[in-house]
DNA sequence: GTCTATAAGGGGATAGAC
DNA sequence: GTCTATCCCCTTATAGAC
């Protein structure tokens, strides 16, 4: 990705594409002008072609490197099939919360800037968006298939998790009452009263 | 609200505003110029003038109806504090679902467009927002301080239910397999399950 | 690798005719 | 109440100097 149109300065390209998150996720894509972006680096609008052939370009490489590296992430962080379902969607959540708690401005994007992607780019972003539901889904099916979960309908109880988990980057601050660990500990017990389950800080014994 | 500028039909207002919240709900505030609105109503962008004095006016006006509605909208569903909690409860999220499933555009432009308000105009919606969110904090508070519902944390109970059930916004569609009624059946559960609460529809029993 | 200059077009908003 | 015409500014992107 960060597809050069030349041999230019790797250290550039790495400010040109924070300066973009940062007034995008701030302003929107359309808000944002080519020159805006450029002040913020130090150069001339002429010089970010170096670094990007235009601007939509810039916003779908922004978009899809954050989804890529989620994705490429949560499998890191993922236990495998046959670890207990409880410890599965327990890493799922503390994976979302503390990787959605670092990145408020590329999570922004990724939801709102959606509609300004191109058709093709839009479809690959989606696909990936996709791609990473289908963890959480996994995970709430296969509990409830083995009635340790209760997802009633599972699309909807997938939809709302992810839409709770993520909901931490709206009001999320650095300088807020409390600490990641806290808030992460707070959605686990969360996500698993939402599915009928003993939240596991608080004890194994069916509900 | 939709303030004139002159003594101009209502219905070419109401057209204005109609065609406003489609286009920026679908491309954006900032992506969506004056000249579209005005071909979308079938006037020429001149005319748009008389409806409001200029385009912030217009997104603020959109933006501070839609949340006034759901104010007073809710109010009208509440249920007195002297009400059981559980109905209380439940009241809130079949509103909240049945009002946000008819309005996607708007919730999602009153999310999305946030940023392009000017200060002023930001304070004011913010303020109506945090008057909503209140509504159902007041009910959790009630509920823990009752001891029918654990919330852990009201602050992140609170944000993370309201994120949970505006999600719906994103993926409902008219067209899709479940009906509104099935899919308020089934946010009533999971919010209930979130607290701790045993959803009203399987039982009365406490947890 | 970055600059200046510029092409070509769209933007919000207003004036004044009808 | 609406239209046409226009002002002036800003936009993306490119060409060519350095």
């Amino acid at each position: 990705m960060a597809r050069k149109t030349g041999s230019s300065g790797e250290k550039t390209a790495q400010a040109v594409r924070k300066a973009a998150i940062n007034l995008i996720a701030q302003h929107g894509y359309a808000a944002v002008s080519m020159r805006q972006i450029a002040r913020e680096v130090g150069v001339q609008a002429g010089a970010l072609y170096l670094y990007t052939p235009d601007k939509q370009t810039l916003l779908f490489d922004i978009m899809s490197v954050h989804m890529e590296e989620l994705l490429a992430a949560a499998e890191r962080a993922f236990l495998p099939g046959d670890a207990p379902l409880s410890d599965r969607l327990e890493a799922f959540v503390r994976f979302h919360i503390s990787h959605h708690i670092g990145r408020q401005a590329e999570v922004f994007i990724s939801y709102m800037e959606l509609r300004n992607l191109e058709p093709e780019n839009f479809n690959a972003v989606e696909a990936l968006r996709r791609r990473y539901e289908d963890m959480l889904g996994k995970i709430l099916s296969d509990g409830a298939r083995a009635g340790v979960f209760a997802t009633g309908d599972l699309r909807v109880s997938t939809m709302a998790m992810i839409a709770m988990l993520t909901g931490v980057s709206t009001w999320f601050s650095e300088t807020g009452r409390l600490t990641p660990a806290a808030i992460e500990d707070h959605y686990v017990e969360l996500a698993f009263r939402m599915v009928g389950a003993p939240p596991p800080a608080l004890s194994q014994a069916a509900e």
